[in-house]
Order: C-alpha cells, then sequence, then structure tokens
DNA sequence: CGTTCGATGCACT
DNA sequence: GTGCATCGAACGT
C-alpha cells in the first residue's frame, strides 16, 4: 500500500484525499504543528470531528458554497481556518477531492513542543476576562477554541497548504488503539450522525456535555 | 449533578 | 438583524 507520510513523517496530500470519517480516525495519534518564526508548537492530536458535505446540516458546506465555505470546496490537504462566535479561531483539514466540501475539525492536542510559548498565548487570550488560566499542560489545548489560541493559529492561517513548512501534520510513529466515537459538540442540526473521534481517556480530551458522552468503538451499541 | 449566560466578530439572509 | 463547529463562570436543583 502507498505511504501516505513523507521521510519526516509529513503527511501527504493521499492522506488527506480519502473519506472523510477515515481521515478523521486517521489523525488521532498524529502531531499537528504550527511554525511562526522561530516559534514551533505541537501537540499530538487526540480529539477531532468530520463534516461531511452539502447533505451534513452541522457543515459549513450546507447552504453550498460561499465566501467563507471556499476552502472546503478546494482540494485536500489545506487548512480552514473560521472565526466562531467572535472570539476562537477554529482548525480544520480539508478532505476528499476537490470540488467535493469536507473537512476534520481539529478539537484537542496534547501539548508536545512549545509549551511555554503556549501558556503566554493562553494567558494574553484570557487578559481582561474573568477567566482561569490553564494550570496543567493538557488544560493548555483542550477543546478547538483552546488549542488555536496556545498555537497561535489565527485568520492568517486560512486555507495554507498543510504540506509546506507554517502549518502541518506529521506521522511521528504513535499507535492509537482504543478510540471513543460519539455524535459532535456545539452544533444542533446533525446531532444523530457519530463523527466525532477521540483517544479514549486522554486527559487533553475536551468535556462533552454530559447528555452527549462519546462510547467506545468496541462498546455496546448505544441507544438513541 | 444540571442549565444559563456574557464576551465578541462576522458571514449570511 | 440573526445565529453561530466556544469557553468557563455562575447559578439552580
Amino acid at each position: 500500500m502507498p505511504t501516505r507520510s513523507d521521510a519526516d513523517g509529513r503527511l501527504r496530500r493521499s492522506f488527506y484525499d480519502r473519506p472523510t470519517l477515515d481521515v478523521a480516525r486517521d489523525l488521532l495519534g498524529k502531531a499537528l504543528v504550527h511554525r511562526r518564526g522561530s516559534t514551533v508548537c505541537s501537540g499530538t492530536i487526540v480529539e477531532v470531528e468530520a463534516y461531511i458535505g452539502e447533505t451534513d446540516p452541522a457543515c459549513h458546506a450546507a447552504p453550498g458554497p460561499t465566501t467563507r465555505n471556499a476552502p472546503l470546496y478546494g482540494p485536500p490537504g489545506y487548512s480552514y481556518v473560521y472565526l466562531s462566535y467572535g472570539i476562537h479561531c477554529l482548525v480544520n483539514a480539508v478532505t476528499e477531492a476537490e470540488g467535493f466540501p469536507a473537512a476534520v475539525l481539529i478539537r484537542a492536542l496534547e501539548p508536545l513542543e512549545g509549551i511555554a510559548a503556549m501558556r503566554r498565548r493562553r494567558a494574553r487570550a484570557t487578559q481582561g476576562r474573568a477567566t482561569a488560566r490553564p494550570q496543567e499542560d493538557h488544560e493548555l489545548c483542550r477543546g478547538p477554541g483552546n488549542l488555536t489560541a496556545a498555537l497561535g493559529i489565527t485568520l492568517a492561517e486560512n486555507r495554507i497548504d498543510l504540506l509546506g513548512n507554517r502549518l502541518f501534520v506529521e506521522d511521528r510513529g504513535i499507535l492509537v488503539t482504543r478510540v471513543v466515537r460519539g455524535p459532535r459538540i456545539g452544533i444542533s442540526a446533525g446531532i444523530a450522525r457519530p463523527w466525532r473521534f477521540a483517544i479514549e481517556g486522554n486527559p487533553a480530551v475536551s468535556k462533552p456535555t454530559s447528555s452527549r458522552r462519546p462510547v467506545a468503538l468496541d462498546g455496546p451499541a448505544r441507544r438513541e
């Protein structure tokens, strides 16, 4: 079978040019890396969600092509970053063939490199607000808005090639065995689709509302 | 345990 | 003008 990463472990275009659910599951355990100048921040991807096509009511492509969602219709292996609730930038990896709008939202990382920079950025992001600063390392990138703040990913990182040297994903040989799967978080439509994946038991995984608990992939079927 | 709510910017109707 | 793929504190039961 073809390798989907290069000699350095960088994921190739062919990794992203696949069914989105496969890409989502396979992104678990990979390392997301952001370089800004000499500052490098990275973390192991521990939680993702898939957004697939115009028929997925929670996907930004649901209304058809617009200015904002244009990256979803572009080639796979590009970033899609947008502003959520006027406060947080959320980062996706575009998947599937060009023309089919789909992506994987990166929801949580376990910090690897650049932890001091992550703490600085998170502290800056909470300035002027009565919000507690993260104490433990695994809190730095827990949640899609938190991880972009920690890594310094902004709208300036929208629609950039994930095969470049600025924002990319690496295979560092981590084998993920236990995966939990459940409904996506924070959406009002499309809740029935279990398109959220996370590494079981990882402390950096964001906490869903109790009514939306994930279930183990191997576990018993969950009642609707 | 659970739900509510403010902060905040912008794409979209 | 409306509604978010959020976060975390505050408050209700």
